[in-house]
DNA sequence: GCCGCATGTCGCAAGACTGTCGCAGGTAGG
DNA sequence: CCTACCTGCGACAGTCTTGCGACATGCGGC
């Protein structure tokens, strides 16, 4: 069955990021720029999840909230660059279901929404194993077993090998990597993709000098052994 | 078996926390915003439990005890801002089986849920164990044991700890236990948590300073030892 | 072999994350 | 009213994370 998010963003380049990522995930994505806009979409299409920016022109995040709850049990997820947590208590409040600030982890933002998505679809299909060699990535904990033992990894370099575990092999690019893992604007360059597959090799691979888990592919990017 | 709990509240914040977690539960939710509403659909679908607001707009949430008590066995929770007893004996009287008071901790409403439904479906498969170690769980005394001995804790402190080891060594994120056990509004943001870890520490760990059960998962959140 | 570019390697510093602790308002019980 | 405790809050310090830049290294084409 195929889901769709409603994305309400107005900085262009987010949205377009958060809209890469989505359809990756194979979910049909439909945009707004503004709440009236996103009202008027979401009560012609009924998305399963709706996306917010609290900080939107005109009519603020907060409202569109609210007037979506008044009338809708769509979940609702706000994706807001306030750190302030003034307004994601008050997003809350207002009836989201849950929120992520900017700048998120994308790979963390599409985990929330199939969390999201569960809770009106029982129960798909099992999680995928998240297995490469003698690596292990164990979701619920957020550890990486190295042939049993424990390895700590930070919170990006879980993420960016989970991505790379997930690809089977396949190589994946630094724009890849950095869409998804970083998620957005993060204008930040190629080399801190290069940076954190150096670290992460320092910490699964035998000789990190002569990688075999996690290859170069020159020109390409990287990928993980088969 | 499924089990369907009605929610009488017409504060939409509160509706929707109560929602969340009552679908995290696995319950399914029906809602009313009015007396006269939640009348109608507890007659029409025959829900399990009704969870009523004392003070609703229109008629009042007494009244609605009174008339569902009329027609019902329905066990009846009142849940209340009022924390003047006055309100809430006279809740009883009109035939509620229990009440909470807002702000209310939201693990413990589930709970005192679970007792309403024990009571009209007998036999259910037992509780969940509540065991991690050498700490054991006793959800009916609201007692802590340590390796036989008491500990004492305080009421969110039990809570937080139920949800931890409910969750089976899962890390759990700071907000999701916000959301969990505090249940709403609770402006609070982040470091209530950690504090309370703090402090949970200090009753259930050896060395606190080098935690065994309750685990730090940097950049993710808490989690029990397996 | 030489050159240019892609990638590896490493140290640094800002800042994020967490542990720790004292304080104060609130609540319950006496 | 007093006391004890619960609970949220803020401050501070120590540790870890992470983007960045600089230089080294290696690969591929000529």
């Amino acid at each position: 069955m195929i889901r769709t998010v409603m994305v309400v963003e107005d900085d262009d380049a987010i949205r377009m990021v958060l809209r890469t990522n989505l359809e990756d995930e194979g979910y049909r994505v439909l945009e707004a720029t503004t709440a009236e806009q996103g009202l008027v979409i979401v009560q012609d299409e009924q998305p399963d999840v709706v996306l917010v920016d609290l900080r939107l022109p005109g009519i603020h995040g907060l409202d569109l909230v609210r007037s979506l709850r008044a009338t809708s049990q769509v979940p609702i997820i706000i994706v807001t660059a306030q750190t302030d947590s003034h307004d994601v208590v008050a997003g809350l409040e207002a009836g989201a279901d849950d929120y992520v600030t900017k700048p998120f982890v994308a790979k963390e933002l599409m985990a929330r929404i199939r969390t999201q998505l569960r809770r009106s679809a029982p129960p798909e299909e099992g999680e995928e194993e998240l297995v490469c060699g003698p690596i292990e990535l164990h979701p619920d904990t957020a550890e990486v077993m190295r042939g049993g033992e424990q390895v700590p990894v930070s919170r990006i370099e879980f993420f960016v090998l989970a991505e790379l575990i997930g690809a089977k092999g396949r190589v994946l690019s630094r724009d890849h990597l950095l869409r998804k893992v970083w998620g957005y604007g993060n204008a930040g360059d190629g080399r801190v993709v290069d940076n954190l597959i150096y670290r992460l090799r320092n910490k699964i691979e035998d000789d990190p000098a002569n990688p075999e888990l996690l290859l170069t592919v020159r020109g390409f990017g990287y990928r993980m052994k088969a």
